[in-house]
DNA sequence: TCCCAGGCAAGGC
DNA sequence: GCCTTGCATGGG
């Protein structure tokens, strides 16, 4: 349902909507002005404009974004699939149905998500922001995300400064491991050999990374969908929904049980729906 | 003033 | 092993 012209990447789909896929949570570099949706990924960046029956993705790295929106999935059967499981489910999917589960850079989403924990939307995106205007690469089309080496030069006290909070410490520590890791114990090639829940054990041993954090790498960057992140969003979603007597620390296990290898999914589909009734 | 946000690490049992 | 607590910051 997409086609590539020499304006861009045309999608006729009705599985494909720029607000569902940028502001359902899972991204934090977007902007939105005029109708139009820009997206950062690293150092790239796409445009998505109202196109005909469609949208029109301007970009000048089409192959890259062809897989970073999942563009070669089929999302009419898995909305099917996700709808017919019970009515709650089949109100989150028409509520989000225009949801894509994007393929996003490890080392991005890795401290995108570190930085998220305990905190709120806005304030991720500004510390997000600030990190990329410091030290991230200028490029025609804005800030690019630091690379490693940038990220492991600056000590504890330009997290501080960016606003981290107490994840600085985090932050700091995270980029030395990886940048001293002489072993490529954790580069994404390593990782990627790992089945899920061996990959979410190994993610947890660095710094600001926990089960919840492990279960975003996991999904975003790995394209897992075989897991389910668990946050207060969620949590109240399981009492609301799916209540069965488990503790917070049990429901992740349990919901993947419930949803297998649509677990990713269907998270992301909850977890948009949810935030939608404040 | 208190509560909350895409939780986690450390310390006490 | 499991459970509790403290934690920077900004918005409601």
């Amino acid at each position: 349902m997409f086609k590539q012209t020499k304006d861009g990447i045309l999608v006729t789909d009705n599985r494909f909507r720029p607000k569902d896929i940028l502001e359902c949570g899972q991204v934090f570099r977007y902007t939105f002005s005029n109708g139009v949706y820009g997206v950062y990924s690293v150092d790239k960046f796409a445009q998505i404009l109202p196109f005909e029956d469609g949208y029109l993705i301007k970009t000048d790295f089409p192959d890259y974004f062809i897989e970073y929106f999942d563009l070669k999935t089929d999302y009419e059967k898995i909305t099917d699939e996700i709808s017919s499981y019970s009515p709650i489910l089949k109100n989150a999917v028409e509520y989000g149905q225009g949801i894509r589960i994007l393929k996003q850079d490890y080392l991005e989403t890795l401290f995108s998500f570190i930085i998220s924990a305990n905190n709120n939307i806005k304030r991720i995106q500004l510390i997000i922001e600030r990190l990329c205007v410091a030290l991230g690469e200028k490029t025609k089309y804005g800030y690019a995300f630091p690379t490693l080496s940038a990220l492991a030069s600056v000590p504890v006290s330009f997290y501080t400064s960016i606003g981290a909070g107490y994840r600085d410490v985090n932050l700091y520590r995270t980029a030395q491991i990886l940048s001293n890791d002489e072993k490529g114990e954790f580069s994404y090639q390593n990782l990627n050999t790992l089945n899920s829940s061996a990959l979410i054990t190994k993610l947890c041993r660095l710094y600001g990374v926990g089960e919840k954090v492990a279960n975003c790498v996991t999904l975003f960057a790995f394209s897992r969908k075989d897991v389910f992140p668990v946050d207060t969003w969620i949590k109240k979603v399981y009492h609301e929904y799916f209540e069965n007597g488990h503790a917070d620390k049990d429901i992740c296990k349990y919901l993947i049980q419930l949803f297998g290898d649509y677990s990713g999914y269907v998270q992301q589909y909850l977890f948009y729906y949810q935030r939608s009734k404040f």
